[in-house]
DNA sequence: ATCGTTGCAAAGGCTTTGCAACCTG
DNA sequence: CAGGTTGCAAAGCCTTTGCAACGAT
């Protein structure tokens, strides 16, 4: 957590409690969530927060690469995921369609592939996200246990 | 489009105005568009059109695999792109920054990395997309010329 | 004639904005 | 005590739904 507070500081952004618990919410849960489900969450431990501070915050947090921010199922609803490597640095997201756990990856080979797509498509390259979806460890684990 | 009406009447869908207006206009432009873009564009050609019919005739086909659907910027729009391969064949696309052309590429070297991943993420990966952003041959050629 | 399709109006649902009150640094 | 943060209410915006009229097969 101390991590993040510096990191918060260093943006100018204000350690708030409430910004405090979204973070913490994420770093307990190591799952994706939307702004519903965080807030929904929060309401446990603070009387008063509203949907608009969530949404706030989950922009703040992802625009300083503390969050990533994606779209599942084509619905209209975002999700928000804590990301667990420096901003900056090239990586990629994995989810759990199971738990809804998302996990970073830097593994990437598609510097060897851009030859090839650029040759055959024309197209220069200048951005490329590869999203996975699949099944984590614990829940391979417990496959056929609980559900 | 003898080809699209064909795919329509084994999807059991009725070939109408609309829908064929709808299928050229991506065939005429090869870009993405949003319902919003393929509204305004077929308002030239009909008395009557509702923003519903354009989305409910863009969720249709893309149902069926001639259109592909996605989002950009995370800004809660969906653009929606004609898909120049058969339905059910592996492939990706790209789309170009500056014309919003959209193609379809086969190349993918994913199964050459899932070993990899799966071994340092934990995860068995059931899902992979690879969605790149570029300039098309057309857009480079005249890189310059125009704007 | 049948059943999918469309227009229109209205509702839905997620997200954002305005603004005054509040709180961090 | 200055400027970011928050609650609340309201608005925004894209998308979907209900239903009667319409039209393709």
């Amino acid at each position: 957590m101390e991590k993040y507070r510096k990191i918060l500081k260093e943006n100018k952004l204000k350690v708030t409690p409430k910004r405090v618990a979204i973070i913490k919410f994420f770093l307990k849960n190591k799952k994706y969530a939307s702004a519903f489900d965080v807030h929904h969450y929060l309401k446990n431990n603070f009387k008063k927060i509203g949907l608009p501070t969530v949404y706030r915050n989950l922009d703040n947090l992802t625009k300083i690469g503390i969050f990533t921010k994606f779209e599942l199922d084509e619905k209209n609803l975002f999700y928000y995921g804590i990301c667990d490597v420096e901003k900056g640095t090239h990586h990629h997201h994995i989810i759990c369609e199971r738990c809804h756990k998302i996990s970073s990856f830097d593994l990437c080979n598609f510097e060897s592939l851009r030859g090839d797509i650029e040759k055959k498509t024309g197209f220069s390259v200048s951005y490329h996200n590869l999203f996975l979806k699949g099944v984590c460890k614990d829940c391979q684990e417990t496959m056929g246990g609980n559900r």
